[in-house]
DNA sequence: TGTTGAATCCCAC
DNA sequence: CTAACGGTGGGATTCAACA
């Protein structure tokens, strides 16, 4: 008989957001709460990367959905302000986070940026009652770091990750086995980890639309539909089931990627190629950084009408080198690309040997000389194929609100 | 028969 | 009002080539 374990899934609440908040707050305390008031953290739509990344739980209940383009939330909600990303401040705070949950338990495994798994089974005892504890380290987060979470209690990560979900924002919740046909059965089916756009609608094919439903239904009946292995690791967490243990070690990366939308579509092979040159550049220099070197490169487009495509070669020799990686992006686009207007580029490096144990970072700094010429480069290529995006944007910025970005352009 | 590679799809955040 | 739609990464599936 396996011990009952003690799992907690802290997850903060509209992370990007909330991170923002707190910076506006060490600014001036008497800044408006971002998350009491319709709010969220997008893209750049001038730049074609116009999306939602995190909202007030206010703007959700308006309808502001993550992922939605900037213009269909302000049509849902035309009060929503708007703060663009800083992942710095991101990276920063998350950090941070992790750090305090360390001393809560050893079994601390990050999820994401803003969530992480704790197992507090062998270290609950030095703090108290489950509950109260998390309501502890929930309060302390806030006193301590200047933002809030929602915290999953349960006996493993699948319930403990389906009750943070719960109610929010700056609240702890419990869901126990026990719980689940109150509090789990009656959600939309789409709610349940690992169900996506596509299983849900197939599940629904099938008369399910509840995760109720779906614990209910017929194991092999499912599986037949689903597959096997898919098929029952969502049947086990509609059940409640998961015995995947808090994983402390990180897992090594298997691939290294770098993919753009671009201002503008992109019609010619030459300046194709330079956004190659400037993904090799820094998919190059994460390698180097990590001391790995690729066996695999894969160049991905998307073209005007949002088609996917892409094209993947095994190399001759392992590389980590700028000027390999772009010979052989230049020669799989090549093969790829039938010209049609291209919206995004990527480059994807994978089949990574193992890392060289000489770091780079021992002999010289690989950041700032090539990030200066990566940037460099980068406005280059803005100036060069930004000029109608800027005409744009400048025409756009005029029935704006402030505080948009001055773009400083060279005389032509 | 089984593995590997390539292209696509799916999912989370 | 399904578009004014990101960037990163892991994994599964399908099919062809190959052993």
């Amino acid at each position: 008989m396996e011990k009952q374990r003690l799992i907690y899934h802290i997850d903060v609440n509209s992370a990007f957001l909330n991170w923002e908040n707190k910076r506006r707050h060490e600014i001036d305390p008497d800044a408006p709460d971002l998350l009491a008031i319709p709010a969220a953290v997008g893209g750049d739509s001038a730049k074609r990367r116009g999306i939602i990344l995190a909202k007030s739980p206010v703007a959700r209940a308006m309808g502001v959905t993550t992922g939605e383009p900037i213009a269909a939330a302000l049509r849902k909600c035309p009060t929503l302000t708007l703060f663009p990303p800083d992942f710095k401040v991101y990276t920063a705070n998350s950090a941070a986070l992790m750090e305090l949950l360390s001393s809560y338990s050893p079994a601390l495994q990050q999820f994401s940026i803003d969530e992480a798994f704790l197992d507090m089974t062998k270290t609950i005892h030095l703090f108290g009652k489950p509950i109260a504890t998390a309501q502890e380290l929930r309060k302390r987060i806030k006193r301590e770091l200047g933002f809030t979470v929602n915290i999953g209690i349960s006996t493993n990560k699948l319930l403990a990750k389906m009750a943070s979900d719960f109610r929010k924002p700056n609240l702890c919740h419990t869901l126990f086995p026990e719980e689940i046909p109150q509090k789990m059965w009656p959600l939309p089916v789409g709610e349940l980890f690992l169900v996506g756009r596509s299983a849900k609608a197939r599940l629904s094919l099938l008369g399910i639309r509840t995760i109720g439903e779906l614990a209910h239904i017929d194991k092999a009946l499912l599986c037949s539909h689903l597959g096997s292995k898919y098929g029952t690791t969502i049947h086990n967490y509609a059940n409640g089931i998961d015995d995947s243990p808090v994983e402390t070690e990180e897992p090594e990366n298997k691939g290294i990627g770098n993919s753009t939308t671009l201002a503008q579509d992109i019609t010619e092979f030459d300046a194709a190629c330079q956004i190659l040159l400037l993904l090799s550049e820094s998919v190059g220099a994460r390698l180097r950084r990590a001391g790995h070197k690729c066996s695999c490169l894969t160049v991905e487009c998307r073209d005007n009408d949002f088609r996917n495509f892409s094209h993947q070669m095994t190399l001759n020799a392992p590389t980590n080198t700028t000027s390999q990686l772009y010979d052989n992006a230049t020669h799989l686009l090549k093969e790829l690309w039938n010209g049609a207007p291209l919206r995004l580029l990527g480059l994807r490096a994978t089949k990574l040997d193992e890392p060289a144990y000489t770091q780079l970072s021992l002999f010289e700094d690989p950041g700032s000389k090539k990030l200066e010429k990566l940037d460099s480069a980068v406005d280059a290529i803005r100036d060069r194929f930004g000029a109608g995006a800027i005409k744009r944007a400048s025409i756009l910025s005029a029935d704006m609100p402030a505080e948009k970005k001055t773009k400083k352009k060279p005389a032509p």
